[in-house]
RNA sequence: ACAAUCAGGAGUCU
């Protein structure tokens, strides 16, 4: 049954949703019932595919087949709402959990922050923020950087700077992804001082920039004029190997 | 035994 799961992975992360969907017949025909395991990989194969209404048509077959949705279900849906912007049909299944007996937990939360932070609500993004505080989910560090990134797009990086100590505070350490936004966010203000000064904190911290690090960096220098700063870094890039 | 793995969430440019 997990080497089933495994294979369905597979031929998702290959582009071939399509193929793992026709293979369903198989499984069953083998008495191998699919579980909720096999069909939250398969909804969320699809979803990542951008085949998002056979997601939800999966949903309903699932259903049938009698595999009750669980938290997982939810938040790959939530999510698919929530990466096309669509936060009240995203904040209508929340609810809709929550009905079924199934509180959301971390991810669920960090899903539909995202979400509010996409559309540049965050009112309501915080108000998801300090709720899952008050139910004592410990926003990780893939919670605090959706928040900071969604700070750092309106260009309110007071809010980004705090949450970035806070989060330091409360021992969830800023991860690669999190300097990226940050850098980011004080380029499009023009703060290249500050941009730079954590460029090199996360390299002291060992926290190697990645592809996107670099790309961040040399766009952003190249946007604001200083073509010799990013060709330095572009040859800093190769000499790591990334590339 | 340890480690690795073990369905879902975050970043740049185009």
């Amino acid at each position: 049954s997990y080497t089933y799961q495994c294979f369905i992975k597979w031929l998702c992360k290959n582009e071939e949703p399509e193929k793992a969907l026709q293979f369903l017949p198989v499984m069953l025909k083998n008495d191998v019932y699919p579980d909720v395991f096999h069909c939250c990989t398969l909804v969320d194969g699809m979803a990542k595919h951008l085949q998002r209404s056979m997601a939800f048509k999966l949903c309903a077959r699932m259903i049938k087949l009698g595999v009750e949705p669980n938290v997982v279900t939810y938040t790959i849906l939530i999510n698919i709402f929530s990466n096309s912007s669509k936060m009240h049909e995203a904040y209508d299944l929340f609810k809709e959990m929550i009905q079924k007996g199934l509180p959301p937990d971390a991810i669920s939360y960090t899903s539909i922050i995202h979400g509010y932070c996409r559309i540049g609500d965050m009112k309501r993004a915080h108000i998801f923020f300090d709720e899952m505080i008050k139910k004592d989910l410990t926003p990780d560090a893939v919670s605090y950087t959706s928040i900071i990134h969604g700070y750092c797009r309106l260009g309110d990086m007071k809010w980004a700077w705090s949450l970035f100590q806070d989060m330091k505070k409360k021992g969830q350490q800023p991860n690669v992804v999190t300097f990226t936004c940050m850098i980011d966010g004080f380029f499009k203000l023009g703060r290249k001082d500050m941009a730079s000064l954590l460029f090199d904190d996360m390299k002291q911290k060992n926290i190697i920039p990645d592809r996107m690090t670099y790309n961040t960096m040399i766009a952003n220098y190249r946007r604001l004029g200083h073509a010799d700063k990013a060709s330095d870094l572009l040859k800093d890039m190769k000499k790591e190997g990334i590339c």
